[in-house]
DNA sequence: ATGACCTCCCGTGGAGGA
């Protein structure tokens, strides 16, 4: 079964882009992130039509998540990272799908650093960390899949001493991302090609596709009790050479069936 | 060191992205 993870960059302007690649790949599952669409502008009879049900979380102009399911409708778990009520950004949706519990997550970003923005990015990481725990918790197979806007180490980025002052490079960061990995999770790209340089995520800038100037930063990281069925992982980055392409490219990986 | 480019909005440039 394939599961991924697809920072569209705005699904209505993409939906063409993403109907392709779904024709293409035909993931079972699939996480979404900045829809850029309000939840009445999320395009579900179209998705229908091409298979697949869906959960989503709109927001007006910026971020948004969604999880699909093919031939099935993900039940809904939680629309929210819990921890500060009062943060109105839709970067959190869970659904129980195909005996997963699936969490698809749009990071902040939070640059410039420093500043509030990378505060709430801090903040956010440490609710994702508690609330990752609680998952870990249940014993379930879980996953937690989408744009982490993080580089966790140096060869996740095309040229480091150039990012060192980055929201999306800084220590801090990193090292909430390495207790994620440290507490349980599998960060399943990098267990399935260590030691080598696999990107996720292009700039539009500067031609930096044709000169894979990358970074990884959209991340799929699977529970103990499902990390052993992990059986490969990659890019779709063929993706990210199509004309009107999103900056990420679609980020996968094959799991098998649960121990009999 | 800067700006390159792309998305959205009710806009005809600005904000946000990374």
């Amino acid at each position: 079964m394939k599961i991924a993870t697809f920072n569209v960059n705005g699904i209505n302007g993409r939906i063409d882009l993403l109907l392709r690649w779904l024709a293409e790949a035909e993931p079972a599952i699939v996480c979404l992130q900045e829809l850029k669409a309000p939840d009445d502008r999320f395009p579900t009879r179209t998705l229908e039509e091409a298979g697949y049900g869906s959960v989503w979380l709109g927001q007006k102009s910026w971020n948004g998540v969604a999880i699909l399911a093919k031939g099935a409708t993900p039940i809904l778990t939680r629309a929210a990272l819990p921890g500060e009520a009062d943060d109105r950004q839709s970067r959190y949706i869970e659904a129980a799908v195909e005996g997963l519990l699936v969490g698809c997550l749009y990071l902040p970003n939070g640059n410039p650093w420093p500043g509030a923005k990378f505060d709430y990015k801090r903040r956010w990481f440490r609710r994702l960390n508690r609330h990752a725990q609680s998952l870990l918790d249940l014993k379930v197979p879980a996953i937690l899949a989408g744009d982490f806007n993080v580089m966790p180490t140096e060869l996740d980025v095309y040229n480091p001493s150039r990012w060192t002052d980055d929201a999306l490079f800084r220590p801090e960061i990193r090292r909430d991302f390495a207790r994620l990995v440290a507490s349980g999770w599998t960060d399943a790209l990098r267990d399935r090609h260590p030691g080598q340089p696999i990107y996720t995520f292009w700039k539009y800038f500067r031609n930096a596709f044709a000169r894979d100037a990358g970074l990884r930063i959209d991340h799929l990281l699977l529970s103990p009790t499902l990390a052993p069925r992990l059986q490969a992982a990659g890019v779709d980055r063929h993706v990210r050479g199509w004309t009107g392409s999103s900056d990420h490219a679609p980020v996968w990986i094959e799991i098998g069936g649960p121990e009999p």
